[in-house]
DNA sequence: GTCTATAGAAGGATAGAC
DNA sequence: GTCTATCCTTCTATAGAC
């Protein structure tokens, strides 16, 4: 499969980016964990680094939200499609050690003030979220000011969540 | 005074980190933004950049402290102490274009698994943070675990706000 | 305590053979 | 599409004069 490696590269850094973020993950990093050479990185990004990065994002970004959907939607109402979702997360979060993060957020949090693409790229992420969540209230009743807050508000939780690093 | 640029590394570095994180930002940014040699930086922290990391986590963890105590503590009611600080944070990031976060949680984000010493760091900053808000719920009225449990929600709830980037 | 110069390693990126 | 070798820059850290 040719786009196969273009996947493993994207995958491999999306974990990377969980874990050290954008300036703490190296190119070379990237080519262990994902077996490809650097040549194909750059053959698959020719932009470097910022573009491997605003996939990343999108892809990631992309997963994180089909995922919300699939929880939501299995759900009876809003109130357990919200808990069913933050309870999710806390149990990846328990198997894992809190070790890794949610890295549209670590990226986020980088980039902000130094990067105007990849903010770009990570505002769009966090308005796809926020479209799926205020879809789903405004069905349930809910008019469109009080959803798009609710919404924020939960973005912000799940982000806020993952930022507590493991105590002691 | 002999530690006056000892306190310039230290605001000038969690400026930065602020901006950049912790990878993002490099020991030469330290020594323009301070106007402190690189030698005085060593100086003043031998350990080179992760001590100098800890002691900005430190010294930014008990600013942020104070300034919730602060404005805590001149609150009528824990209802209007957390509304005073969360529309404060507010003000503050509208007012900077949403371009700063919380230094906290940036580097928290980016060393939860790859660096031991400053994850222990970034908890005891939080763990500083919960016994504060503790401290005022339960004088307040609340049961320990239950104060516990909206301690954590309300640090989440700031370190979340502060990872939304500036829209569009 | 301050400052400069520099060592030594690691980073992003490119060229070109295959 | 894959892989290696290599260039140039930047980074952390150290040495030593002042």
């Amino acid at each position: 499969m040719p786009t196969d490696t273009r996947d493993r590269i994207l995958t491999a850094t999306a974990e990377l980016f969980r874990a050290g973020g954008y300036h703490g993950t190296s190119l070379k990093q990237v080519t262990v964990a994902s077996g490809a050479p650097i040549g194909s990185v750059y053959h698959f990004f020719p932009g470097g680094k910022a573009e491997l990065a605003e996939a990343v994002l999108a892809s990631s970004g992309a997963s994180y939200r089909a995922l919300f959907e699939l929880i939501a939607d299995a759900a009876p109402d809003p109130v357990a499609a919200v808990t069913d979702f933050f309870d999710g997360a806390a149990t990846v979060l328990e198997e894992t050690g809190y070790l890794d993060a949610c890295p549209i957020g670590t990226v986020a949090l980088e980039v902000a003030s130094s990067d105007e693409r990849l903010r770009h790229a990570t505002a769009a992420v966090f308005a796809s979220w926020a479209e799926a969540i205020v879809t789903r209230l405004t069905a349930a009743g809910l008019d469109e000011a009080t959803a798009g807050d609710l919404a924020t508000t939960l973005i912000a939780g799940i982000e806020g969540v993952h930022a507590q690093p493991r105590r002691p």
